[in-house]
DNA sequence: GTTGAGCGTT
């Protein structure tokens, strides 16, 4: 029988830092020196002194295990410990019968919890043993990580996930000559901060635009967008290095594939190396001087704020107390629900014939009004629940009360 | 009705 003692002690920044933190120790009753550097990088050792109140420390760095980077590579791969704010973290570990309601409540005792998910096998049903977590706060997340975790009787584990690429990228199919970067970074910038803007010059008939926030992109994708009169399609990035030209479309005529049939992939085009160098120095040119803060509250927009020009958001007044604007988007801008309550929403705005958007309306007439939307659609469709537009208001209390928001 | 290191169906 091994007995297992698991132990932390309290480490701070330095004597006037009220908030030390809590690292766990090795069985041995050492630390490793990983687990220091990674909540507070660069550090290369511990003092024992007094925090506040509170004991001092008295333990010994021992170096990390095999199988890490710590030789040849001191500075190099400690586990990522800096959380971006509205970034998920994944879990490890997870009971299989454990809800993401539970996995909600268990990690609220932390601090808010923004977004909670637990992978389920499609077929079975049944979970998978991870799942993620996003906090309102990225300093919750990064205490939480630092913390051992005992969900329903099993040791779980807490961490930035790193295999998921950030598809932050998309590819934009516009084929009109007269969308600039700059109108492609205005547009854009209305649903999340934009990053980078890369438009071939000569005009090839396509872009990328990077936003800061993946998810926003991944909202994104995959429908039809209209700037300056023209559809706009888009795509994930394919990545850099894959076959090219494949797309040979030209900067002409755009066909229209049109409603319902946006999900094809045909003309995706690669980031090559030759665009690559050009992007690099777009960067520059565009700069990041102007970019909006990162702060949810410059990237939400009431619904009196948005107007016609984006058919995208709603266009009805809000239901929601804090006039935000109801499109998933917005609201998720505010508070990512959980997963259960998105695909809900999901399904209510784009109908219940499939996992597909519905189409832009037929309205090819350019700006200034008509256009279809998944929002018009979905009233217009009405909505599962059976009624009217009230059913807005009912499912968003519902979800409230539901402890989704 | 089973599993136990890992990394997210849309």
């Amino acid at each position: 029988m091994i007995e297992v003692k698991m132990e932390f002690i309290r480490v701070a920044e330095d004597q006037n830092d009220q908030e030390p933190i809590e690292l766990p120790v090795e069985d041995d009753g050492t630390i490793l020196l990983s687990t220091v550097t990674g909540q507070f990088p660069g550090a290369c050792g511990l003092k024992s002194e007094q925090i506040g109140d509170l004991g001092g420390v008295d333990h010994w760095f021992r170096e990390q295990e095999k199988g890490e980077e710590s030789s040849g590579n001191p500075a190099g791969k400690t586990r990522r410990l800096d959380v971006k704010k509205n970034q998920d973290l994944v879990v490890l570990g997870l009971p299989w019968k454990t809800t993401e309601e539970e996995l909600k409540t268990y990690f609220e005792q932390y601090g808010e919890v923004v977004f909670s998910e637990i992978k389920f096998d499609r077929l079975t049903g049944k979970s998978k043993g991870f799942g993620f977590v996003r906090f309102a706060e990225a300093e919750t997340g990064k205490q939480v990580m630092v913390k051992k975790h005992i969900i329903q009787g099993r040791t779980c584990e807490v961490k930035v996930p790193d295999s998921r690429p950030e598809r932050r990228k998309l590819f934009v199919r516009c084929l009109s000559k007269d969308i600039s970067d700059a109108d492609l970074k205005e547009y854009f910038s209305d649903y999340g901060d934009v990053t980078e803007v890369y438009l071939p010059s000569p005009h090839r008939g396509f872009a990328f635009v990077t936003f800061e926030d993946g998810d926003i992109a991944q909202e994104l994708k995959g429908r039809d967008h209209i700037i300056k009169g023209h559809h706009v399609q888009l795509n994930d990035a394919e990545p850099k290095g894959k076959n090219r030209n494949q797309w040979e479309g030209g900067a002409e005529g755009f066909t229209g594939s049109g409603p319902g049939s946006s999900g094809d992939r045909v003309g995706e085009a690669t980031e090559n190396t030759e665009i690559s160098e050009a992007e690099t120095s777009m960067t520059t040119e565009i700069g990041e001087a102007d970019l909006r803060d990162d702060s949810v509250e410059t990237t939400v927009r009431t619904w009196e704020t948005w107007g016609t020009n984006y058919p995208w958001h709603s266009r009805q007044p809000s239901t929601r107390p804090d006039g935000v604007c109801s499109c998933r988007v917005c609201r998720d801008r505010v508070a990512p629900a959980d997963t259960a309550t998105r695909r809900a929403e999901q399904r209510r705005d784009w109908g219940t014939s499939g996992n597909q958007p519905p189409a832009m309306g037929g309205n090819t007439d350019g700006l200034g009004g008509g256009y279809g939307s998944p929002h018009g659609m979905a009233w217009s469709q009405g909505n599962q629940a059976g009624g009217g537009a009230g059913d807005n208001a009912a499912g968003y209390f519902g979800n409230q009360a539901k402890g989704s928001w």
